[in-house]
DNA sequence: CATGAATGAGGATTCATTCAT
DNA sequence: TATGAATGAATCCTCATTCAT
């Protein structure tokens, strides 16, 4: 069994996105790999189980992180459209300063194998948990509109995020992601708001000019 | 491409579709496809360049056929938020009426190689602009919040109806689609509404229990 | 049965020598050779057994031509030596005059199967023969060497003619073929002399400058 | 290419002589040659680029030796007619050796395509250097007519050597080409000496009968 | 742990030829 | 005679994975 934590098996991971993000999913042979990471093919063999075990590991670990540091920062907010507005913040963020990173999330990610959606759809779930979580919690405290279904509006979250992003990433980042995040809260928290209380962007998470 | 038959054509493409939602784009080697539609391997090459071409044609084809037929019905109607609740309507009930084009459109053709994905991008422009006209013109018109960016909004309502769209086909149909238009038209018409006028959800497209 | 005197006949004959002279023998399909003839795909089959037959076609009928025409030309003249001089003469004469023939003769029907070559064997046996006849000729009336081998003689001839003339073709004719006549044919007739009478080239058929 | 090895690079290269020398080039497929080497077909693609370059590599190889071969043994020899009938009779005896060979080299490289030909021709011309050294030698230091050109007289004499080598190839091999060295060499002699000082063959190339 | 040479299954595509009209 | 749509056999090459060292 692989040992996920040695340094050598990060290593591949970094070089995998590197090789991803310039080669595309289908031009990332091991080999191609194994060459950027500076080990021998079979060396990859020690540490994931297959090609396609690295593409499940990139997401997990690049969302794992993700996750893992969003709950600490909102939590740092009672307000849930705060901490919505700093979800759109976090995940704009992340992508907007890995762009390779995010070429492969965004695209490269998505044109793989059925498994490997499979691999990833678990790792992902946690994160709509997430946003479920700011949903239902806004909702319960009042903050949010009574009448919202949590699923749907957390697919209405993560679609506009997602899609937000992905035109990004193929508009070749050409312009700024971070400023959107403004556009997008506000869309959304309208969807959210019980009319009299709309929350505005908290100013604090406006692009510095 | 042979002169008169078009009716092969068709037959091709009905015969890829039923193929690949059944087996993936990429365990569906040309041989299948030419034993379901009746036909020998190299007739396919008759009718199209490559494979990936199939795969676009039947993004062109339907969605085609998608945007051919929305603006008369959009048109129908005077009121932009109308339209919006048509349009999603639109949208879903294509889907939902034709679930393995769901599956290919939803999940397939993400998995494709950059010319694929060159090739559909050119046709899903029109679709993306059918959108922002919409928008623009609800704007223009006085329906919609007067400082919404159309191209951000148009990608919160792609995004939105693309990722609603998306976990029904990945549930495997487990729920009805179309009575999710509703709900998707709240959350967005209140993003475009100018709060006082917020136009509620056209009662004649809620779906007959 | 074909029938090889048919117009049409010459025609995609004139056409295959066009289209194997620009694309090569492995890039001339039917479909290309019948589209620069004006002719359906299937009609090439009314006139040739296979597309093999087209290729031993060209070489028998141009070949052919050749020799009708070589002997009474060569029969001019009642010396050996004259009747050689006028056979390089006539070998290069007719290459420079049909560039796109030459390059096929040359290059292009080397390069086919085993089957090919077989009928062209038969075909280029008759010029081997009008070769050796000037060869035995030679000898018997006492112009050339007695202790001539003709068959060895013949290849001697015949390559030296085929190199300078294969060597040309792939230099794309940026020299003149034409002039090298009297330096191959003195090469060839002193190796045939007896040394005394050696004749020279005959003055008449140098190239006017 | 691994490193190590040049040890299968040979095994390859042989067993592919003898399938082509049997099957022709277009009868020899890559497995059929793999199961020849007693190697796997893709281990045929870590030695070579593709299946052309397969015969180019036998071309260079065994032309290389060749001509590798040849200088010193030439060089054994300050008379340039001596060169010329040592030239001749390595060249057949080369062949006469290596019938496979023999066959690939004659006739199956022949029909190979352009890019081979390519490949090829940048070898031979090594080849073609060595002759014209020993014409361009031979008249400088007058044991050849000085008015002989060089680059009519390679061809001439590579003309003649490859033309009785290819028909005894053809007639696979009912007589034995060594013993046609004298004669090859008395017509090229002939052709190339000052009429007086015409230098008989010399004796000790002359098969033991 | 690490290497990298060897493996071999798997599939899109071409194009000469046929034959119904 | 003439057509041209339809056929389908035939093959090179890639690349994830293994295993002897």
């Amino acid at each position: 069994m692989p040992k996920r934590t040695r340094e050598k098996y990060r290593v591949i991971i970094e070089a995998a996105i590197r090789v991803i993000a310039d080669n595309g999913y289908h031009g990332s042979q091991v080999s191609k790999i194994a060459r950027e990471a500076g080990v021998a093919e079979g060396t990859i063999y020690l540490y994931f189980e297959n090609k396609e075990d690295i593409l499940i590991s990139i997401f997990r670990n690049k969302l794992g992180e993700f996750i893992a540091a969003a709950p600490q920062k909102l939590n740092g907010s009672e307000n849930p459209f705060e901490q919505l507005a700093y979800l759109i913040y976090l995940h704009f963020y992340r992508l907007e300063n890995n762009p390779k990173l995010a070429h492969v999330l965004q695209i490269e990610l998505r044109q793989s194998e059925k498994s490997i959606r499979k691999g990833i759809a678990e790792v992902i779930k946690e994160y709509y948990r997430l946003i479920e979580n700011i949903v239902v919690d806004g909702i319960k405290r009042g903050y949010f509109r009574p009448d919202l279904d949590p699923k749907i509006t957390r697919k209405i979250i993560f679609g506009s995020m997602d899609e937000v992003a992905t035109c990004w990433v193929l508009s070749t980042h050409h312009y700024d992601l971070l400023t959107l995040t403004e556009q997008v809260y506000e869309a959304l928290a309208r969807s959210l708001s019980r009319e009299e209380d709309y929350t505005p962007f908290p100013p604090g998470l406006r692009p510095v000019q």
